[in-house]
RNA sequence: GGGGGCAUGGCGGAAGUGGUAGACGCAGCGCACUUAAAAUGCGCAGACGGCGACGUUGUGGGGGUUCAAGUCCCCCUGCCCCCA
């Protein structure tokens, strides 16, 4: 072989991305009729999660955009018209940190990185259409999420409130909930959350609980898993809001109603004290004199416990009484009224009755205080004084309950609500885990909240006309004290666009999360100067037929999206429920870590001197070995520059598509990119040996298939069609719904395996359909070799039939065929043997050449079998 | 504590509705080519026993259903994730 026919991909993988570029193969088609066969272009919308822009691509964004990439060109080839686009998620902390370490300009940063990432995303061959692109900074975006957030307030779905509210001290600002961890540390920083009282901006996702809970079923293309997140993210539970009459020290209403929230009404005659959260605002003016200093230093006390350390349940429960005492509405006792660290203010209403004997938090609080346990719940067909000790907290049969003694735990729950309403002291609620959206931020570099404070008028938003409100440039960035944003008078003061007195602007930004929650409906209509999106546009394209993404949006971003999908669409701006019908959660990229386990310190693979035995280079410890996500404080990451340096991009595709399927994570191995190099290196000389041989492919599009039912004279052409065609069929369906491309792969493989042993004998037809078929099967996967072989095949002599504008092949049944199966022979459902017979041979057939067997006569040692059980095509199971 | 998921060779991973476990690849071993090595090609390869044809055993552990279980049911162990 010459050496100028080697597989170079250096040498082919630039030329083919600018010719595909120069033919427009990524640009997005109008659906509908097209193509000279006025065939119906379906649209098909590829979707990955935009990235934010870093500056650097590392392999966690090679794996999601690959991924993405393949499912874009299968549909290409199957007819759809794509919409596969990118854009990047560009406001957030990191541009603004940099701008004040470097005092360089958070905007120009921002579109530096991005130049170079898609620099970086190019090498790769991804088939985007970058006339789509989109930079949520820009203010061609930020302009209609400006708007967008214009309808949320006059939707009454935006709202300014003073609340306890999640504060960063490392960055500066304010958090959502989502945005703090188990931790109670920030998802960004990881500092610490301090709790504090703060105005500021909400979007009100609570109105959607209901619907954002109700819809997960109808995501039938999205993992388990996430939707069970979602679920309990959004926690909803049904109870009762029960209210007790705070009574004085003769036991005479005073007039005063504490209302608690219980998910156990059931278990109200259990209750021996209520307790308020410490914040509570009745917590003032019910503390008696003698217990106002204990009160006001636990208060101080619990005001620097993070919520986590409150509620946790191994956290100690502590509190104090106020002094004051209520009446249980159902039995008129008097019960005492204590404040303490377990309950929240802002959940539920920030009061709860005490029953200790049915809820754990509260049987610890009961012992540490010596309040008194009433059981009124047994466990059904218990007897009551078989239980002692911690909370029985499941549901029961009702005792020392009344009139309710002996029902059960739902119909008591039941009953309790209906006297409740009766009786006027409650009524069924439903009660949320989750909370509203906190939306402000005191940063610079995001988007305008576009809002004008004025004295006369109140919050007016800024006219639609107005907007953007752009961010002002070339500020000082401190870091430090309040919105950076708030100290450029000039840009703060306006006039009223109300009024036209001097008003103020607001100088919170948005959360970066209300950026990224409509992206993906801007890419249907990117360049519409008049709204975010027309209706026609984004109903044409969404929603999202595949979204490939990381698990770790499984809460955040997925869910704030589907809230502004159901917003939009109860506004009339767009027609459908979801956003995203199919989701796919790619696992981790991890590289290979090597840790001193005395010290604690990683150690780079380079510095590793044998990895089959690896040690510290100066201590000579030996290290724990194991796989982690890589990152640069493990020295594990792995940079795909410098593996599409060495192997081209079609190999760094690959690997990755074959070492694990989509959803787990990848384990990377420089030893298995070798391997997936050298198939692809055989693929080259496989190819290059049958052009050499002068097999070459007519130009003209795809024509390669035979005849549907074409059956060749010799045995080895039909050996080899069926490969082809078993190919073809194995293919389609790992590529069909969920998505297997790591078996896919792995059957390329099979059938080049096959063409290597069985091209040379094989008839032209036959040889040419086969070598066809490989490379339109390939060209999803390695889309650079693919399209170079096509082309040396000579199948694409003008640059314009390339690979990726043929069909995908369908499968010939008739190739599939086989004259002759393999037929096993078990005895008592052990496998004894194996018999060629004809595959369309009868159960009786099968049965009768089963007894007949040598193998039968072995082990059945003359004996007719009792039973026998004949599965047709596949085996004989002679039961003795 | 509640919920979700996972467990298959030395390794990554394959195995429609129960029907030949270990596809495909990595690492390994043998052979060919080479002065040699690399590369390439051909072959072997779960474990145990046997020169062999074969036999036994085997999908985290234990039980069960079935002619037949990686797959279905029950119990247990370990790991991961989410919520407390």
């Amino acid at each position: 072989m010459t050496d100028s026919s080697r597989y170079r991909p250096q040498e082919i993988e630039e030329r083919w991305q600018q010719h595909w570029q120069s033919q427009g193969l990524a640009l997005t088609p109008e659906p509908g009729p097209s193509g000279a066969d006025g065939e119906a272009a379906e649209p098909y919308y590829a979707l990955s999660m935009f990235p934010y822009p870093s500056g650097s691509l590392h392999m966690g964004h090679v794996r999601n955009y690959v991924i993405t990439d393949v499912i874009a060109r299968v549909q290409r080839l199957r007819g759809r018209a794509v919409l596969h686009p990118m854009g990047w998620d560009a406001f957030g902390l990191p541009a603004e940190n940099a701008a004040i370490e470097r005092g360089v300009d958070p905007g120009a940063w921002t579109d530096q990185n991005i130049a170079q990432m898609r620099q970086q995303l190019q090498r790769l061959g991804l088939s985007i259409d970058w006339d789509r692109e989109v930079a949520t900074c820009h203010a061609d975006y930020y302009r209609w999420t400006q708007w967008l957030f214009l309808q949320f307030l006059d939707a009454g779905l935006a709202y300014r409130s003073e609340a306890t509210v999640n504060w960063d001290p490392i960055d500066q600002t304010v958090l959502a909930n989502e945005q703090v961890d188990g931790e109670g540390r920030s998802w960004r920083s990881g500092a610490l959350v301090e709790k504090r009282k703060l105005r500021q901006w909400f979007l009100k996702i609570t109105a959607y609980a209901d619907q954002l809970l109700d819809d997960l079923p109808k995501l039938e293309g999205w993992p388990e898993r996430v939707r069970t997140m979602q679920a309990n993210w959004i926690g909803r539970s049904r109870g009762a809001e029960l209210q007790f009459e705070v009574v004085d020290a003769d036991g005479a209403a005073t007039g005063q109603q504490i209302q608690v929230f219980t998910t156990r009404p059931d278990t109200l005659y259990g209750v021996s004290y209520v307790v308020l959260a410490p914040e509570h605002p009745l917590v003032a003016s019910l503390t008696s004199a003698e217990q106002q200093l204990p009160v006001t230093a636990f208060i101080d006390l619990v005001g620097r416990q993070s919520d986590q350390d409150r509620t946790a349940e191994d956290s100690p429960k502590r509190g104090v009484p106020i002094g004051a005492r209520v009446r249980n509405p159902a039995n008129g006792e008097l019960v005492p009224l204590w404040i303490a660290d377990y309950v929240l203010a802002d959940y539920g209403t920030g009061a709860v009755m005490g029953v200790p004997a049915h809820d754990q938090r509260d049987f610890v609080f009961a012992r540490q205080y010596e309040l008194p346990v009433q059981q009124v719940i047994i466990p059904e067909g218990a007897d009551e004084h078989a239980y002692e000790g911690g909370a029985w907290t499941a549901a029961g049969v009702l005792i020392h309950s009344g009139p309710y003694n002996g029902l059960s735990s739902s119909e008591a729950q039941q009953r309790i609500i209906a006297a409740a309403e009766a009786g006027g002291w409650g009524q069924g609620r439903v009660q949320y885990r989750l909370r509203d959206w906190l939306i402000s931020r005191q940063r610079y570099w995001g988007c305008p909240i576009p809002v004008i404070h004025c004295d006369t008028c109140g919050v007016v938003p800024v006219p639609a006309e107005q907007l953007p409100v752009e961010l002002p440039q070339g500020l000082e960035l401190a870091g430090k004290g309040g919105s950076p944003l708030a100290r450029l008078e000039s840009w703060v003061a306006v006039a009223c666009p109300c009024c036209g007195k001097p008003a103020r602007r607001e100088t919170d930004t948005m959360d970066t999360f209300m950026c990224s929650s409509w992206y993906y409906l801007r890419y249907s209509d990117p360049h519409n100067s008049a709204l975010p999106f027309s209706r026609a546009a984004v109903d044409r394209w969404l929603p999202v037929d595949q979204y490939v993404g990381g698990i770790e949006h499984a809460i955040l971003h997925l869910l704030y999206s589907r809230f502004f999908t159901k917003v939009l669409r109860d506004r009339g701006l767009l027609g459908f429920d979801e956003p995203f019908s199919q989701l796919l959660t790619q696992g981790m990229v991890q590289g290979i870590t090597y840790k001193n386990p005395h010290s604690g310190k990683y150690i780079a693979p380079a510095d590793v001197a044998d990895p089959s035995d690896p040690r510290d280079p100066i201590t000579g410890e030996v290290l724990d070995t194991f796989y982690e996500k890589m990152s640069k404080s493990k020295y594990n990451g792995v940079d795909p520059a410098v593996v599409i340096d060495r192997y081209g991009a079609d190999t760094a595709r690959m690997f990755i598509l074959f070492k694990a399927p989509p959803e787990k994570d990848l384990e990377w191995d420089d030893a298995d990119v070798e391997g997936q190099y050298r198939f692809l290196q055989r693929l080259w000389r496989l190819v290059e040996a049958a052009a050499d041989r002068g097999l070459l492919l007519s130009p003209r599009s795809g024509g390669f298939l035979l005849a549907p039912g074409s059956v060749p004279a010799s045995a080895s052409d039909q050996e080899l069609r069926r490969a082809v065609h078993t190919a073809i069929a194995a293919i389609s369906e790992d590529l069909d719904g969920d998505y297997q491309f790591n078996t896919a792969v792995s059957e390329l493989m099979k059938l080049s395996n096959a063409m290597a042993s069985q091209l040379e004998a094989a008839s032209e037809p036959v040889a040419l359909e086969a070598l066809a078929v490989l490379l339109v099967l390939l060209a999803p996967f390695a889309p650079h070799l693919a399209d170079e072989l096509w082309q040396r095949l000579g199948a694409n002599p003008d640059g314009d039939t390339s690979v990726h504008r043929q069909r995908w092949p369908q499968v010939d049944a008739t190739a599939l065929r086989r004259d002759t199966v393999t037929l096993v022979i078990q005895v008592k459902g052990k496998v004894r043997g194996q018999l060629e017979v004809p595959a369309d041979a009868d159960a009786a057939t099968l049965e009768k050449l089963a007894r007949d067997s040598d193998v039968a006569a072995k082990w059945l040692e003359g004996q007719p079998p009792r039973r026998v059980i004949v599965v047709p095509g596949k085996l004989v199971n002679l039961v003795p």
